[in-house]
DNA sequence: ACTGGCACCTGGGCGC
DNA sequence: TGCGCCCAGGTGCCAG
């Protein structure tokens, strides 16, 4: 489900039902996500009040003042605001609750997600080595222009690679590399600066839009208020291998990178 | 230092 | 209907 755009609905949609609210109880029901729960889960109830509910990547950071709760929804989790009475479905594996009709309910069927515990004052090591934000200012061509000299990987994996620049998923690079017009196998080495630059910008346009429409919704992606993800539609190339291009009508392709479908046009992109 | 490949899981969709 | 196969929005870690 979630990239940076999905993670950034969830923290807007969560974030005013929870800031300021302190967990009264936890219900772990499966512990087993990527790495075991934290143990410190547990003792959220004596945190006191949640501060904030920050994002770094795609990691949701829950601020209290002893320490950060790390949350990441891997490929298939999600976050939803409910009531105490909700009744539990098979892959709700975890409850914070805030009050009775203010539950944190956290899904993931695939268990790819994580709970971490990040105490004051220390990094997690799963924050430890991550690029700039793509919309901070410390992301640009030049940035992606200058980390490429020498690689040899496809520039896709390149700007999927979280040392490069976080919370670019295989949509929004599908996406951002066919609006920028560069083949998603070209060497990352072997594209010219004002290319990056180029490429940097839809990476930057792509998520601004992606994020004001509410995400991108696949199967079942809900925001923390419930509602869809409307950017699907505007999708040009991810998901639609074999199909025209909207730009020229060649049939659109797919390859195989890093294990990534990575659906491109071939008279477009070059 | 890079790189590609694997691992962790469940569920949906497809062909037979 | 059922079975086996392939696919899926992520990313840390491993061997080469």
């Amino acid at each position: 489900m979630p990239e940076l755009p999905e993670v950034e609905t969830t923290r807007r949609g969560i974030a005013p039902h929870i800031v300021g609210s302190a967990v009264r109880r936890v219900e772990v029901r499966q512990c087993r996500l990527r790495w075991p729960v934290a143990d410190e889960v547990q003792l959220l109830p004596q945190a006191g009040a949640l501060r904030a509910v920050e994002r770094r990547a795609k990691y949701l950071l829950l601020d209290f003042a002893s320490g950060q709760l790390i949350i990441h929804l891997g490929m298939s989790g999600s976050l939803r605001i409910v009531s105490r009475a909700a009744p539990v479905a098979k892959h709700d594996h975890i409850d914070l609750v805030f009050a009775a009709d203010c539950v944190l309910r956290y899904t993931d069927p695939r268990r790819f997600g994580a709970f971490l515990w990040q105490p004051a004052g220390s990094v997690h090591k799963v924050l430890g080595a991550l690029g700039p934000e793509p919309l901070s200012s410390a992301f640009d061509g030049e940035h992606l222009y200058r980390l490429a000299r020498g690689r040899r990987i496809s520039v896709k994996s390149f700007i999927m690679d979280n040392a490069v620049v976080v919370g670019v998923g295989n949509i929004y690079a599908t996406e951002a590399l066919f609006a920028a017009g560069i083949r998603p196998d070209r060497a990352a080495g072997r594209i010219s600066r004002a290319r990056y630059i180029a490429l940097a910008e839809q990476i930057k346009a792509i998520l601004t839009r992606a994020i004001a429409q509410g995400g991108t919704t696949l199967r079942d992606f809900v925001g923390g208020d419930g509602r869809p993800g409307y950017f699907r539609q505007q999708l040009q190339v991810y998901g639609r291998a074999g199909q025209p291009c909207e730009s020229c009508s060649a049939t659109l392709k797919s390859l195989r990178l890093g294990q990534r479908a990575s659906v491109f046009c071939p008279r477009c992109q070059r």
